[in-house]
DNA sequence: TATAATAGGATTGTCGACAAAAATCTTTCT
DNA sequence: AGAAAGATTTTTGTCGACAATCCTATTATA
């Protein structure tokens, strides 16, 4: 049921063909962080006038993953410590609301849904093929509490926050052996989230998410330098 | 210090000319929820382009204070107390994200401004004379810990809920008599915030912005059918 | 050599026009 | 009168070109 997603024939609108094609360079990581994007040699590459690609580009600013300095260009986000702290502590105030609002919306058909996400993420790991994939499958089972809540500006900040998230996973990903996120890590998650107690279910995630957080936190004890300092190459 | 906000000279971008115009309509509801805009008529009026038009226009879709509906129109948001409830349970959260990051920053001088902002707000009430000037200020006041907190997305994400807040404190401001904010209202915001104990600010946090919803809420129970029934009018 | 003026390049902002898609209105036929 | 077919309107998307702005590198001058 959620395995049959087939792309679409052709997006009509080609500010959104333009962003599906590079919204997987840039949360996968093959547009490293502090890479320059020229507004002409986009367009004349991807064969497309400026327009389109000046809205696809806002929109990829909106979110978060690329930056735009005015009469400078627009580079895709530099990645660094503070940055994935700021997200991680606002996830969780985000994803907590989210149990709180969606906790009495928990039937048995969310349930199952919520299982089932676990599980295609489990698979999906299990066959340890497909990171991208992987790490999609670890968004989507995230997602469940924010769209059961039905609270829309809630969900509508999710959403900003997702691909954020996505490339921070994707460069854990490239940094250190190809291991998604933890087959393991996930199982209280789903305990909790079905079980009774809706604040020991807030206490976890703090610790689910300060797990995240160390974990991807490594990146940047490494090779500090290399990410944080780079500034956005001249040409 | 914070009066001398001498309006510039110009604005530079006939997009940020437009917004600076639009978005004063929109949040002090002079423009009614539910009114119908229409590109060209706007442009010609205004007499600009099309271009800067539309990226004005999105960039009040993106806060929410416009609603897009594909090839119908765009038109200023419905208001509803569903929309209420979902803004203050987001903002509760948001505000209190901002209280625990900015709590160990709180130094004198933030003290100060903090004092500095809260006066500026009674003085305005007191003098009761204008009352977008109130509610500005009350949005201020407010801003001071997401300023504080140093957190970046954070504060974004308050930036896209105030102009909302605004309009709604419009809409009730409208309805009811001008009474803005109440005076005695943020005495207690302003003792907590100065204070030692953050689980207390936070959930005085929760009373405070309950006392504000169910204020707020008010507005549609009386006529509840008059705003939020309305249909997008013809024409 | 150091500083200031200047020329060049890059990027953003803006414009007017046209094409495509959807919705709405009108007409026509049964 | 009701429904289907077509025409009109509205909105959206797209294009190419130009102007304005800012940054940068070069050159000229003291």
């Amino acid at each position: 049921m959620s395995n049959l997603d087939l792309s679409p024939v052709v997006d009509q609108t080609i500010r959104k063909q333009i962003l599906t094609r590079l919204m997987p360079l840039i949360v996968s990581g093959k547009l490293e962080p502090g890479q320059r994007l020229r507004e002409q040699d986009l367009a004349r590459h991807l064969g497309v006038s400026r327009a389109p690609l000046r809205e696809a580009i806002r929109d990829l600013v909106d979110v978060g993953l690329l930056v735009s300095v005015p009469y400078k260009g627009v580079h895709v986000r530099l990645t660094g410590r503070k940055d994935l702290e700021e997200i991680y502590s606002l996830r969780v105030a985000l994803e907590q609301l989210a149990f709180r609002e969606c906790w009495n919306k928990r039937d048995l058909a969310a349930l199952a849904d919520l299982q089932a996400r676990n599980q295609a993420l489990s698979d999906t790991i299990q066959q340890g093929s497909d990171g991208t994939r992987a790490i999609e499958q670890e968004l989507h089972l995230h997602s469940w509490c924010f769209e059961l809540s039905g609270h829309s500006l809630l969900l509508q900040a999710w959403d900003r926050m997702k691909p954020n998230l996505h490339l921070y996973f994707s460069l854990h990903q490239h940094a250190h052996g190809r291991q998604g996120p933890l087959r393991q890590a996930h199982d209280a998650y789903l305990a909790f989230a079905s079980g009774d107690d809706l604040s020991a279910m807030l206490s976890h995630l703090v610790d689910h998410m300060r797990q995240g957080l160390e974990t991807t936190q490594k990146l940047f004890d490494e090779d500090e330098a290399a990410l944080e300092i780079k500034k956005v190459p001249g040409s």
